[in-house]
DNA sequence: ACTCCGATTGTT
DNA sequence: ACAATCGGAGTA
């Protein structure tokens, strides 16, 4: 499913303004059995995740570090608290908007936190229903399997070593991992 | 009530 | 290498 994401559209009109471009970065959490997911069996349903455990298509919104948005794409069945968190997108529409809301700062929008600035994505949108404004994803464009990365999930402690992180190779909207801690 | 810390980013 | 910054989750 985070794979499948890989070239879809993401178009905002948050603000009436409309911005968009491609997904080159995914990341899957796999609910229950993942110790890495914020759904996972030992944390249990609560407010905070309420949305992961809802109908697929529909937006999980947290915020990480007490300053900064991340948005995934619930993926699961009702009751299946699956999703995909977007990393990175490559800016198609709406650039210099993009650009205002990063406070004139590179890159526009790979990275989690930066994607969802740029598009305008907050909290405000937390289980909203991704097929409809204000904001949309959309089939995009098909990545041929060759171009695409898998690795482990960045930032994350439990099962990191889980080849979860997809990504298409060579695109600017894909985050840089500055320093990696290496296992003992 | 209190502590710990994170699916990050930007600056030093 | 480290600060910013705060709510979620665990413990008491």
């Amino acid at each position: 499913m985070a794979r499948g994401l890989l070239g879809a559209r993401l178009i905002s009109d948050v603000g009436g303004i409309r911005t968009s471009g491609v997904i080159v970065e995914t990341e899957a959490y796999e609910g229950l059995d993942d110790p890495a997911s914020h759904a996972a069996t030992r944390v249990g349903r609560t407010r905070r995740n309420r949305a992961m455990f809802g109908p697929p298509g529909r937006a999980y919104v947290y915020r990480i570090y007490g300053m900064h948005w991340c948005v995934n794409v619930v993926t699961g069945r009702e009751g299946d608290p699956q999703a995909v968190l977007l990393r990175g997108l490559d800016p198609l529409e709406g650039l210099e908007a993009m650009a205002h809301r990063r406070g004139g700062r590179t890159p526009l929008a790979a990275g989690p936190g930066r994607l969802c600035q740029a598009l305008g994505i907050t909290g405000a949108l937390y289980g909203h229903d991704l097929r409809r404004p204000p904001l949309r994803l959309e089939p995009g464009w098909a990545v041929e399997r060759v171009r695409i990365g898998v690795g482990g999930r960045i930032g994350v402690r439990a099962a990191a070593d889980r080849p979860l992180r997809f990504y298409v190779q060579g695109a600017p909207g894909v985050s840089r991992v500055l320093s990696r801690r290496e296992p003992p």
